[in-house]
DNA sequence: CCAATAAGTTTGATGCCTAAACTTATAGCG
DNA sequence: CGCTATAAGTTTAGGCATCAAACTTATTGG
């Protein structure tokens, strides 16, 4: 169904039918059937000029279905609960080192989460409508399998299952994804940014999320978006990986952190404090190690845009906090490299959803996946 | 309509119903329509073993609407006209060094050639249905406007528009688009490969194809697909462009004849020929030219494959005739780069279609666009 | 208070598709 | 040879989403 249309919220029948080019007889009914199945509700007469009657104004309820969102960060674990507005209602954080667990050990902390989660959605009166769950790797969009997460040293893992099997979620569906995936999404559903992006998050791993048309692109076994390891420099250091001159190895936090001089084994939000601190002193290691970083993120994303052609870059995670100390060296490369730069400029901008963008996509692409097909929705609430 | 039924050519109007999941009635009065329209006939019922009445097999109607394709090379021009089942029914090449030609002198060979084509069709007994122009360089897909061909030295052409304008197309849909993109088209529409690839032509320039789910991916704007331009060598020498490291200045024709030693100002075709020669032979610089091309090649492909979740990738253009001395290195690239290959090797492959696939495509395209919606050209040709 | 204007609903029609029954064509078997 | 099983393709009736147009309701401005 076109209920997409409803998240231009506050509109009267009228004006939808007007955007949408359905009539008015056909958004009528359909509205009714949304609100019949508690996904939209009815507002105060909208103020209009002019003469003529005055339209509904119409929302998505704010009581209607919730999106769960789940985080398996590298060192901390999160939930949101949003409401069909992308509102969220609910929130909890709980750092872990899920690099020293098992996989066993992680998911039954996942667990107890969600099912406090699940209990405090009862106790507010809202239904769950869907779950999405994000993770620092490789996940295979038919199954829902992790194939691997570097970061986090798990290979194989069926998360969707585990979870399935653990939490009693019965018939909740449950969408795993990449965490730079979902973190791309929330950057799109997020206010009234652009449709079209590469959201870059930088966070242990460095990880792209593209959004083409409003939609994600992901490739067909769901691995797209992997810029960690796209080579920069061929003569560079050696990396994790295997190879010579990663992105990730070459603009990653870690080198950030290593050639600024604050690397320790600090906690990851003192370390990122630290640097933040320094290049607000202007320290010159910092700000080199900085405009260093972001001269190879700029060669990296202008390839990613010549081969894509996307308009805009976003820079999310901790690039997002850096973004004054990147822009500069970033926009240089991407104006000298981008072909179609000369007529249309790439535009970069910064996230602001911070660290929270990742759990947030998740949540939103459970309650986006009843926005756009309501049917499943609407037949197991009757049930 | 569903039309792109049809091209599982051969099978019964059964068949064609249960790979769809629509009904046997639906598919009958579809097919009855395309029957009208002259878009399909009926063949001799085809055998079956077993009991029960044979199915009469459906074909594409080799005497339906053709495609002209046009490519406007960098020194040639080339057009072809195809049946809606891709067979190549009347070819035209001529070279032409396009470069010292003024963009109007240019287009006035093409109309020309156009008009011979259309009349070649017509002496058929043809319709036309539909025209493809492929051309080297940034064509914005909205407008059709060529804004920048490097290697023909041409700025904001607006090829659509001319061509309408000189040639009396009346009512012929006109489809401008970049030759990398048509090639890889070509290369979909050729045989079973596979729906997911990225396909690159190495010609003067080098550009890719990019294609998901058997369909194109072109960007917001049309300029998706440009990898000449990508880094490889921060270190690399200066390219045309003001860059340094290009893949187009480390991987392209030039610099593997440069290093080969063959480079001078012969003929295109004397050139290539002279370095399979000498490959053949095993001329060592030959060889080295060629094996670092292919290293370069793998390098920035990797690349594109880990960002887009690639499962094959085509050599087309000169870099098809390349294949054998090619492989190698750049199938190791790819192993070592892509995250992925490690589960699932990235496959290798070279094209069959030289270098007819950017015509053949820009034909192609003009009969896909009337089978993936025939309506307008039924109604046109009712007219 | 009435004309003008606009939102939203009702009603009947249309078009695409389906399910199910029906017709046609073929193989195998006694 | 004719009967039965099987499968292709057609006919028919009906479902369902959408639409156009008329109608009802609400509001402004003279």
């Amino acid at each position: 169904m076109l209920n997409a249309i409803a998240d231009l919220s506050g509109h009267s029948r009228a004006e939808i039918a007007a955007r949408t080019g359905l009539t008015k007889a056909t958004v009528s009914s359909l509205v009714d059937r949304m609100i019949g199945a508690n996904l939209v509700v009815e507002g105060a007469a909208a103020v209009r000029t002019g003469p003529g009657r005055r339209g509904t104004a119409l929302f998505l309820a704010p009581d209607g279905p919730h999106g769960l969102g789940v985080e398996i960060g590298v060192d901390y674990l999160a939930t949101c609960l949003i409401d069909l507005t992308g509102e969220v209602r609910a929130r909890w954080i709980q750092s872990a080192d899920n690099r020293v667990l098992s996989p066993a050990r992680v998911l039954s902390r996942v667990t107890k989460a969600v099912r406090t989660a699940l209990a405090e959605a009862d106790r507010m009166g809202v239904r769950v409508g869907g779950m999405g769950v994000a993770v620092p790797g490789l996940v295979e969009s038919a199954t829902g399998i992790l194939r691997v997460a570097p970061n986090l040293g798990w290979r194989e893992v069926d998360v969707r299952g585990e979870l399935r099997r653990r939490a009693d979620l019965d018939d909740i569906p449950v969408l795993v994804g990449n965490e730079a995936n979902f973190a791309a999404l929330a950057e799109l559903w997020q206010g009234t940014g652009p449709r079209d992006f590469v959201h870059v998050s930088g966070e242990i791993g460095i990880g792209a999320g593209i959004v083409v048309d409003g939609g994600l692109f992901e490739g067909v076994s769901g691995f797209g978006g992997e810029i960690g390891h796209v080579m920069v420099d061929p003569r560079g250091p050696e990396c994790a990986c295997g190879a010579r001159g990663c992105l990730e190895r070459l603009a990653g936090q870690e080198e950030i952190y290593r050639q600024a001089g604050v690397l320790d084994d600090r906690a990851p939000e003192e370390l990122i404090t630290d640097l933040l601190d320094r290049l607000a002193h202007r320290d010159r290691r910092s700000v080199a190690a900085t405009r260093s970083a972001a001269r190879w993120l700029g060669i990296a994303l202008s390839g990613v845009v010549n081969l894509l052609d996307l308009p805009t870059v976003v820079l999310g995670g901790t690039y997002a906090r850096l973004a004054p100390w990147l822009w500069e060296p970033l926009r240089d490369e991407l104006a000298q490299r981008v072909v179609s730069s000369t007529w249309s400029p790439v535009e970069v901008t910064a996230s602001t959803l911070g660290s929270e963008a990742a759990v947030r996509g998740a949540a939103g692409s459970a309650v986006r996946a009843i926005l756009a097909d309501p049917d499943p929705y609407v037949t197991a609430a009757l049930a």
